[in-house]
DNA sequence: AATGGTCAAGTCAGC
DNA sequence: GCTGACTTGACCATT
């Protein structure tokens, strides 16, 4: 078991994920921010391996317009270097790796030119994952996309979308059950037709199911994930107690968290925490977890 | 330095 | 019909 946070760490005083306005993109502009997201996120990895945080989730924005018609810059190149020295730290350090991208990539809308957008930004997704050298247990997790008034055929486009995916994509990429259209038990429906394995967003279910047992949810899920796929990955957050429904909490709240350890038992994960707060939360959690057995 | 409008991209709930 | 939320406020023109 690991624990991590996504994208930005608030101690250590650099980000990772700073971006620019289309307006301003320049190469030079480009080449700088990209310089100092690659730099950052090297320094965040070691500040995490020093707190024994193994799991991160590398903001999507670490190579802006990546996937825009703007960029033609040939950053793979550029910053081969230090993509090998990253991707080398990550290996040796056992740190596990997530990407999320936006909301906006959608495989599942009836649009053929969102579908090819999308394809295009997870493109550059596996693309970064490639460069660093990591294997298929490097994932990039997506929702299954858009209702469109029709969950039935929402869901076969989805399908027939992710079947003809490159591989290079395709081994890479995992589903995660929503807050307010596909749940868990949709996700191992579509995991069935196409053997994509499903990563469990424990918050999200809480906001939508049908009575499902966790524990038994668990059993399911965790045989979606095959070995090349590494520990299956779950999303965990707490409730804000004052936002709506499905607003994120600004820290853990580590009582709830316990529960969860308890009620997992024995399923081994790797637990990503999507709370304001990001590495303090993921303090606190390791270590409330170092009591327990699954946590190396 | 402070302010406020705006930001590549989509969907949908809630007002 | 518009706004806010999503994983997240930050960029940038203007004062």
């Amino acid at each position: 078991m690991r624990i991590g946070y996504p994208c930005i760490n608030r101690s250590i005083g650099c980000r990772s994920d700073q971006k620019f306005r289309l307006s301003s993109y320049t190469e030079e502009r480009f080449v700088t921010t990209v310089a100092g997201n690659l730099s950052c996120l090297r320094r965040i990895l070691l500040w995490n391996t020093g707190e024994h945080i193994l799991f991160f989730r590398i903001s999507s924005d670490i190579i802006p317009f990546a996937s825009h018609p703007v960029c033609s810059f040939s950053w793979q190149e550029q910053f081969s270097d230090e993509l090998h020295l990253i991707g080398d730290y990550i290996a040796e350090s056992d740190i596990r790796i997530s990407m999320h991208p936006d909301q906006f990539i959608i495989l599942n809308s009836p649009d053929d030119r969102i579908v090819s957008r999308s394809i295009a930004e997870l493109a550059y997704h596996a693309e970064l994952l490639d460069l660093l050298g990591l294997d298929s247990s490097a994932k990039i997790q997506l929702h299954v996309g858009g209702l469109y008034g029709n969950p039935t055929e929402s869901i076969s486009r989805f399908i027939r979308v992710y079947t003809r995916l490159d591989p290079a994509i395709s081994r890479r990429l995992v589903i995660e059950n929503d807050e307010q259209r596909f749940n868990a038990v949709d996700c191992l429906k579509i995991h069935d037709e196409t053997g994509i394995p499903v990563l469990f967003d424990v918050f999200h279910h809480a906001c939508k199911n049908n009575g499902e047992d966790i524990n038994a949810m668990l059993y399911g899920i965790n045989k979606t994930w095959r070995r090349c796929d590494g520990t299956p990955m779950v999303d965990y957050s707490s409730q804000h107690p004052a936002k709506r429904r499905g607003g994120h909490a600004e820290h853990i709240d580590i009582s709830d968290f316990r529960k969860f350890l308890e009620i997992s038992q024995p399923h081994d994960m790797d637990i990503m925490l999507e709370i304001k707060d990001k590495e303090t939360s993921a303090l606190a959690a390791i270590s409330l977890a170092r009591g327990d057995s699954r946590f190396g």
